[in-house]
DNA sequence: TGTACATCAGTGAACGCGCGTTCACTGATGTAC
DNA sequence: TGTACATCAGTGAACGCGCGTTCACTGATGTAC
């Protein structure tokens, strides 16, 4: 593959990501992500074989993301401290509003059951690694199991209500209840 | 309203609501809701002016009985206890499993920011008045508020999931942080 | 009681539209001699 | 170095399809005299 093809793939796996964030896998149409990248859709199959490969490409590298930026966290803080310096930033107003560079899962769950099953297996793989990341041992796997579906669903409630006073106290209030 | 049309309309709702809890607001089309209720596509318009007004009814009125089966929780609990059977029927396999009579909240908080402004109000409503029944003082709303938050990400999470080991252990890694 | 007409719930075909996907084509770049 | 041809990335129109919505119609029920 050419350098200016694989160029153009990453900037259509791009503009598919920022889709993907702000409506999750299905609704963004081909079109409108190939008009985001610059492109005429006629193009798009050149690239890729269909949207769902389109998609779970740009799941699989957005959590490939999320998770190196947690793997830049202090390596001497402990698990405790770990989850609580993610879970503020994860549960801020900043990554609430937040166009690019975000967690695409609050806005992607609710499709997970009608895509293939490979979102899925994508999105068990992540959620097993994120939490081996965030526990110095074994026994402290619930609570970061627990501590992700808190972020998760404080997240999916607040972007659901908007930016509105009942939005900012739901992140204020799954914060300070991360164990 | 003749009491055939109106018994008729009942079926479209409920059908609707069905409908809701699986896939969101978004997904379910018009034929399709039509067909689940035993009628054609074309009767559609003679009950409701639109989906999005037959999608919004229906997800008021399930969002009503939802808080219907909250309030008819033991009155001697305390808040505290109040929320722990909540939560034990919230993130059961039995409640993730269902197709009806369950919280459509999972499935549609991803679709909410490309819904009409009015489902928005309906879920910030229904969130005010469920944290409202599940405290015994306000200083207790933030606990509330950040239960439903790890509720519903526990839900959403274990039904993205499907129904396998993993997804059984998010459910009870949540049940066990209700706080 | 019987007949003529109005009302009503529901049918089924049609509309314009956006979707995912295909494909013949174009214009620029790379290669061979 | 210049020319002829092949390769390649991307265009834009077209496809069949399902969508939300409309509408002329049907057959059953209700009303008037």
């Amino acid at each position: 593959m050419s350098d200016k093809k694989s160029k153009t793939r990453e900037r259509i796996i791009q503009a598919a990501q920022a889709a993907l964030i702000q409506h999750g896998p299905a609704d963004p149409s081909v079109s409108q992500v190939m008009g985001a990248a610059g492109l005429t859709v006629g193009g798009f199959y050149a690239h890729f074989d269909s949207k769902d490969e389109l998609m779970l490409e740009a799941f699989r590298q957005l959590l490939d993301e999320r998770r190196a930026l947690l793997a830049e966290v202090d390596p001497s803080l402990d698990g405790v401290g770990r989850r609580a310096l993610v879970s503020a930033f994860y549960l801020s107003r900043k990554h609430r509003d937040a166009e690019v560079h975000a967690c695409p899962l609050p806005n992607a769950l609710g499709e997970m059951q009608r895509l293939p099953a490979a979102f899925r297996e994508v999105l068990a793989e992540h959620i097993e690694l994120m939490t081996a990341q965030m526990v110095d041992s074994p026994e402290e796997a619930d609570a970061a199991l627990a501590d992700l579906a808190l972020m998760i669903g404080g997240l999916a409630l607040a972007r659901a209500l908007g930016t509105g006073e009942l939005s900012d106290r739901i992140l204020r209030a799954a914060k300070s209840a991360v164990i």
